[in-house]
DNA sequence: GGTCTGACTAGGT
DNA sequence: AACCTAGCCAGAC
């Protein structure tokens, strides 16, 4: 189970991370490995998964995917991020997969 | 300050 | 396709 992980530190590498998901535009999606090099390796994406999760509701959580372009959350809330994506327009490919070279969120400097 | 865990990933069996 | 390993890290206890 997941132990705990109420984010405390408002300024550590979690708000780091909080802070790019916010600004992943709708329709669009990152992934977790991705987010971790935005923020050089601050985090490892094991790391932004943790930080993702912990998130507030003020963030598009559901806009972070795995490299695989499938959602992680599914044993957490089945179905509940994809639905949220289906709803901004991403589709998911036959099996359960997001086209990443369409939908991925390409930030620019 | 040691121990344990996870919404990851790439690679292997 | 299912399962396993190692690398990686912050945070809670």
């Amino acid at each position: 189970m997941a132990r705990r992980l109420p984010p405390k530190k408002k300024d550590g590498p979690f708000a780091r991370v909080w802070a790019i998901v916010k600004r992943i535009p709708r329709g669009r999606v990152a992934t977790y490995g991705q987010i971790s090099e935005m923020i050089d390796r601050r985090l490892t994406p094991v790391g932004v998964g943790w930080a993702v999760r912990a998130a507030s509701d003020e963030i598009p959580w559901h806009r972070v995917i795995n490299s695989r372009g499938t959602v992680s959350t599914d044993k957490a809330n089945p179905g509940l991020q994809r639905a949220m994506l289906e709803a901004e327009g991403v589709l998911f490919g036959r099996d359960g997969a997001i086209d990443l070279a369409r939908y991925g969120w390409k930030p620019r400097s």
